[in-house]
DNA sequence: ATATATTTTGCTGTTTTTTGCAATTTTAAA
DNA sequence: TTTAAAATTGCAAAAAACAGCAAAATATAT
């Protein structure tokens, strides 16, 4: 193999998950660890992808959600992706959220699914738009350069004259306690208008993010109707959870 | 086996797989591996092929797959691009369609520069949003599969509310007499209502696109303000536009 | 036709690049 | 702090590139 394919691949790779870990890699394409963490450092001097302990991710996702954001962590999103698209039904309507675990529940849609899709993400609607049998309807409004998702009073009142079956949101923080909660005031608004949206809200967030908080607040953990981990539903660090009138996966 | 057939096939091969490995050439065309090296130099002077270590890859190897740039007609948008930003002033609020060459145009505009940009374009959108200083507004609607651009009533009424300094538009067709046509009635529509939104509409059209024409009508030639093409606006094409009062650069 | 020049090709030894390994240092998570 | 994973460094083996040379093939001139 060559080292431009082989750089080639990496840098598809980090394209499409925005992040990769050097020791998938190597073992993936059966070179050593040390020529994938050269490639890497080729890569990154060329301004191609960013070098992080352990893996790479991609550029235009160093600024957006570095603290927030583990590269770690895409076993973990890619299972709860798993998990929500099993709620997905032929024919039905749904809002989809921007980040990197919704990201990757769309990429698992299989092409025969018929949907009607909302969202207010760029990155998601592009995705979307590949999938043959789904209808996406982007929400307009004013972009938010660290996320790439509609905010501001237009999309608000876009997503007040919707209403889906099933909407699937991130969220930076959720707590069991101090509920739904954020970073950036306008994304709160815009969360907020997108449950207000829906007739289910099905919350997808890593374990990592549970039982932490932050500045604004979304909502409410009980407004949540399904919570998806990639924790079996028994593990006990959701138990604080299970008295809240959540359905957990 | 004349030099001339080796190179040959070496230049399909490198075409249909994107790489190949001189090893294996020479060895399925029977030749020492010097007499490859020695090919593969040559037509890497000549710019059919870029010679790496171990092998060659194809010219577009890097770009297309990376980024779905097209590369098609590159060189004349760029052009196009680079007269259009002169007209982009400071604080100036304006509308970019979708398509390569206003894609090319995005790219192009200066870090510094402060802007308001409406959009229907996913990919101009997210281009866009890594622009320091320019503000990115999405217009919302049902994304059309093939353009990536928002279409129908939703993205027409959106567009009836703003009104701009400047389009900047791209079309499928363009003919002194029959107007801007397009194949498609949906992106017409929108079109038109981009058109609406703006004070000033430039258009940018590579000059292949001149004089052909399909079936439906986004508008009459002279709804256009400025017409920008990669030719020298003295070249005798544009003399039949150059009567409909069109500025032309 | 013959001799000469030019091009092409393969071979040899040398240099460079790539890659994997081991020892050590650094980083980050518990 | 402790500990495990990852990064770095130096090194050596293998593969590839390169330069120079000579033989073979082709072209050109006499």
């Amino acid at each position: 193999m060559l080292k431009e394919e082989r750089q080639q691949i990496l840098l598809n790779e980090v394209e499409l998950h925005n992040r990769i870990l050097l020791t998938d890699i190597a073992e993936s394409l059966d070179v050593s660890i040390d020529t994938i963490r050269r490639d890497v450092k080729e890569l990154d001097a060329e301004n191609k992808l960013k070098k992080v302990h352990g893996g790479a991710i991609s550029l235009g996702f160093t600024n957006s959600n570095s603290r927030n954001t583990n590269i770690y962590a895409l076993e973990e999103k890619v299972i709860i992706a798993q998990k929500a698209v099993t709620l997905l039904k032929d024919g039905a309507v749904i809002f989809i959220d921007g980040g990197t675990t919704c990201m990757e529940l769309v990429r698992l849609i299989p092409d025969n699914l018929n949907l009607t899709c909302f969202t207010i993400s760029l990155p998601v609607a592009m995705e979307l738009s590949h999938k043959p049998n789904v209808t996406v309807i982007s929400i307009g409004g004013q972009i938010s350069k660290e996320a790439q998702i509609s905010i501001g009073a237009n999309a608000i009142h876009n997503l007040s004259e919707i209403r889906v079956d099933y909407s699937f949101i991130g969220t930076g923080y959720v707590d069991a306690v101090y509920g739904l909660t954020e970073f950036d005031w306008d994304i709160v608004q815009v969360k907020k208008a997108v449950i207000k949206a829906a007739k289910k809200t099905v919350l997808l967030s890593i374990s990592e993010k549970l039982n932490s908080q932050h500045r604004y607040k979304t909502c409410d953990i009980n407004t949540i109707n399904t919570m998806i981990t990639e924790l079996e539903p028994s593990d006990r660090m959701l138990e604080v959870f299970r008295n809240c009138d959540i359905r957990i996966l």
